[in-house]
RNA sequence: GAGGUUGUAGCUCAGUUGGUUAGAGCGUCGGUUUGUGGUACCGAAGGUCGCGGGUUCGAGACCCGUCUCCCUCCCCA
């Protein structure tokens, strides 16, 4: 025996039924994309490094899958940085690509890229796989599929507006239970470093607050101490961890609390229009709540930011996304605003089988299988199948004239409905004889007018 | 990147204080008189016990290393 064969970890292989009920999920996503007049892109699995090197901070930069030159361009190896002990640089050195991380960079690109080719405001949705050099975990793969939209060069909130639409769509279609969206604003978390007077501290303590449900308020306050926050800074932030109330009044709260930010009464005003907007045009199935401590990690968001959770349901988010109002700026292009989202597709097929969601009749099955007795039996039963299949059933003939036990079966295994069988004496009769695999009666038709008879079955 | 945990047939797992040819169920394949599946009965194949080293007369069991699985943290979908 050979080794054990295996595959990286983090990645998996899908069996034909998992593939079938991905292909579901993803055309559920997609149909709701298209209804919202979003159209399709794609880009490449890898792209430069320099595309991608410092976009998602150190901790991001460190999950880059990087892809080691080829052929001569090893040659370029930096071997003095390497004698230095500067690794990074050596590292670099040895690689120019790197497989992508998100579609949100990567889309950046393409709209610097291809500004003149596209009409703003630019609405495009992308279903592909990234990857990242994690430590796979539950929910959490080294290679998963993102699908996003993102609606780039309008800054107008009623983007905003549309994303939640369309995630209340997708959720509520795919029969999810109960799920919560979770809104914040980034201008609101400046606001509140501004307040404290700890401006220089927006990333530590967006962080820190962003742990809330996890580790608790004292945990929280003993992380932005370690931070090397004031005791003052600490008394100010403590009142936002007990905020309660209907959205419309947690912001009430907020707008006195920083009455003296600009910023943040700029959030407030965004976020008050937002929630104003989907409460008036209503939503099917999602709770929405205005949450101070979603901060999300990603450094590129300056305004709304997004994240949902499936309640009930140990995952983490399986959707995130938010504002950002100059991402293409690092490649040339300035003064566009975008905002988007990104479903994660294998977490939410986590989720759908743990509470089994998925419809049945996803499973792929056939209608129709020929069994092979014979040289002339079969040639009959190719031509029956080819005109079966142009009246758009599908079927197919066992490829070689083994035992009838088995062929059968291999039918039932494929979940067939029906079997035609044709062996001489049907031949000789110019009949077929048609075995319904679930009652196992049979009936016998005319080989001329099976076609005809069999639709009307 | 830090910590914990797991690793025996394709899958799920047994394997007693270290002791002969490592077991079961499911699955796979074959058969139960040659053209009838899903049930039943009979039978077979399939494992250098994750990999490498060590202790021992002897290791699937003990020790070290390494990889992997799952989990927590970090971060995130």
């Amino acid at each position: 025996m050979s080794q054990k064969p295996s595959i990286p970890k983090g990645t998996r292989d899908f069996l034909p039924s998992d593939v079938a009920k991905r292909s579901y999920l993803f055309s559920v996503i997609r149909s709701v994309y298209e209804k919202h007049g979003f159209l399709p892109i794609e880009t490449p699995s890898f792209e430069l490094s320099s595309t991608l090197m410092g976009k998602y901070g150190d901790e991001g930069d460190r999950l880059i899958f990087r892809i080691l030159n080829s052929g001569d361009k090893m040659k370029k190896a930096d071997l003095q940085a390497l004698d230095a002990g500067n690794l990074p640089k050596f590292a670099s050195s040895l690689s120019e690509k790197a497989l992508r991380y998100d579609l949100t960079v990567p889309f950046a690109r393409f709209v610097a890229q291809h500004q003149n080719d596209i009409t703003f405001p630019f609405k495009r949705y992308q279903i592909q796989p990234v990857w990242r050099a994690d430590r796979p975990q539950h929910g959490r793969y080294q290679e998963f599929y993102q699908c996003d939209g993102d609606s780039i060069g309008s800054d107008s909130l009623l983007n905003e507006v549309e994303f939640i639409q369309i995630i209340d769509s997708v959720l509520t279609q795919l029969a999810i239970p109960a799920f919560t969206i979770k809104i914040n604003n980034r201008k609101i978390l400046s606001g509140i470093a501004e307040v404290c007077g700890e401006a220089h501290h927006l990333i530590a303590i967006t962080v820190a607050l962003d742990k809330m449900d996890k580790i608790g308020s004292a945990g929280v306050i003993t992380e932005l101490e370690s931070k090397g926050l004031s005791q003052g800074a600490i008394d100010k932030i403590s009142p936002l961890f007990s905020l309660k109330g209907t959205p419309e009044e947690q912001l009430d709260l907020m707008e006195k609390y920083l009455s003296s930010s600009v910023v943040g009464l700029k959030g407030i005003d965004e976020l008050r229009y937002v929630f104003e907007t989907i409460t008036a045009i209503g939503v099917q199935e999602a709770k929405i709540e205005f949450d101070v401590t979603l901060a999300r990690g990603l450094n590129y968001y300056t305004g709304a930011i997004f994240e949902v959770k499936v309640d009930n349901v140990n995952m983490g988010s399986i959707c995130g996304g938010g504002r950002y109002d100059d991402l293409t700026a690092t490649f040339g292009l300035s003064g566009v605003s975008g905002v988007g989202i990104s479903f994660g597709a294998d977490r939410i097929y986590d989720v759908l089988e743990e509470l089994n969601l998925f419809p049945k009749n996803v499973s792929l099955s056939l209608s129709v299988l020929f069994v092979n007795l014979g040289q002339k039996e079969s040639l009959v039963s190719m031509q029956l199948a080819k005109e079966l299949r142009s009246n758009g059933i599908d079927c197919e003939v066992y490829p070689s004239a083994v035992k009838l036990q088995k062929q059968l079966k291999y039918a039932n295994d494929r979940g067939c409905a029906w079997v035609v069988i044709i062996g001489e004496e049907e031949l000789q009769n110019q009949q077929l004889s048609l075995k319904n695999m679930e009652s196992g009666e049979q009936l016998k038709f005319a080989i001329t007018n099976f076609i005809s008879e069999f639709s009307k079955l």
